[in-house]
DNA sequence: AAGACGAAAGTGGTTGA
DNA sequence: TCAACAACTTTCGTCTT
């Protein structure tokens, strides 16, 4: 809904609204249309409440960050101030010195403060080295380009990461990122693909399988278990049962079905668990499974030796 | 009693007009 | 920018072991 409202003296639409006083004044006349506030007021407040929201939104959560800027514009300007007695010049010369250092400290300290967070989360999740440099120099090139401003730190470190780890093909999932940064799925999502178009980095669809090897590790699932559930991997994709199912749903069903038959059942709840994933999905990715594949034939083989 | 299965409704992200 | 859509989740009831 829309609020075209007409000044009561002059008829002008030319209306201006001064949100912190919560008033409103027509340009044309200059009258203050107080009464009008009061009688929509319902209205105006929802307008209001939005516009609020949104600033918040927006400029909320990286004012640490952007504080430092807006901080150290007004401290020299204030500083050049009592030195305007003396020279003009010395004083412009010690402004600008003082800035540029300021600046360069600024990044510096950004820098330093977001790679001591990445190297927590990294050995959190034991990213190995590569990754972690990777990442870094990603985080740096944002830092460079001016992409940390107008959202977190922490953040964009997540962000950074989690590209890192996709491209070394030792993927992570969000939630896992998400439960050693302490930072939101959503928000880890949002600002990897920011980051990621922004920096021109080119990210592969990530390989069901290489999601194998750790799932069959914390199922404690032996080896053999773990190279067949690659396998049913590989013809599924054959299969084209892959494409658009989420990586760690197939996997998942991958393994389920692989320690099915080798005899090392697990519950669908604990491979669910271990891939972050629900029973009905791998349910799901089960029975597509099943019926693509020659597989029910084996799985039925084993229903009837345990029958006997 | 626990696990497997499936239906139905809801959620967040992508896509195409 | 918005509505349609597919994948996935949540929840819950029923069946199987």
């Amino acid at each position: 809904m829309y609020y075209i409202k007409k000044c009561p003296e002059c008829s002008s639409i030319n209306l201006f609204v001064n949100r912190e006083k919560g008033e409103v004044i027509c340009k044309d006349c200059g009258l203050v249309v107080e009464d009008k506030m009061v009688e929509f007021g319902q209205d105006w407040r929802e307008f209001e409440d939005d516009r609020r929201f949104d600033r918040v939104r927006r400029t909320g959560q990286p004012m640490t960050y952007t504080q430092f800027d807006q901080g150290l514009g007004t401290e020299v300007g204030q500083k050049a101030d009592l030195f305007a007695l003396g020279s003009k010049d010395r004083n412009k010369f010690f402004r600008l010195r003082k800035w540029q250092y300021r600046i360069s400290t600024a990044i510096e300290r950004n820098l330093k403060l977001a790679l001591a967070e990445l190297k927590r989360v990294s050995s959190f999740l034991k990213l190995p080295k590569s990754v972690e440099e990777e990442a870094a120099m990603i985080y740096t090139q944002a830092v460079q380009r001016g992409l940390v401003r107008g959202r977190s730190m922490e953040s964009v470190v997540s962000g950074a990461l989690y590209a890192a780890c996709r491209r070394h093909e030792v993927p992570r999932t969000l939630d896992e990122l998400s439960e050693a940064s302490s930072i939101e799925k959503k928000e880890i999502g949002r600002t990897y693909r920011f980051v990621t178009r922004e920096l021109g980095i080119t990210i592969l669809p990530s390989n069901p399988a290489d999601y194998i090897a750790r799932f069959a590790s914390s199922l404690k699932l032996t080896a053999e278990t773990q190279s067949k559930a690659v396998e049913i991997l590989e013809e599924a994709q054959h299969e084209e049962l892959t494409s658009g199912r989420g990586p760690t749903g197939i996997a998942a069903a991958s393994l389920y079905v692989s320690a099915l038959i080798h005899g090392e059942k697990r519950t669908q709840r604990e491979v669910a668990d271990v891939a972050g994933v629900t029973e009905v999905t791998i349910r799901n990715r089960y029975k597509e499974l099943l019926e693509k594949l020659d597989l029910d034939k084996e799985v039925k083989k084993l229903k009837k030796k345990a029958g006997k």
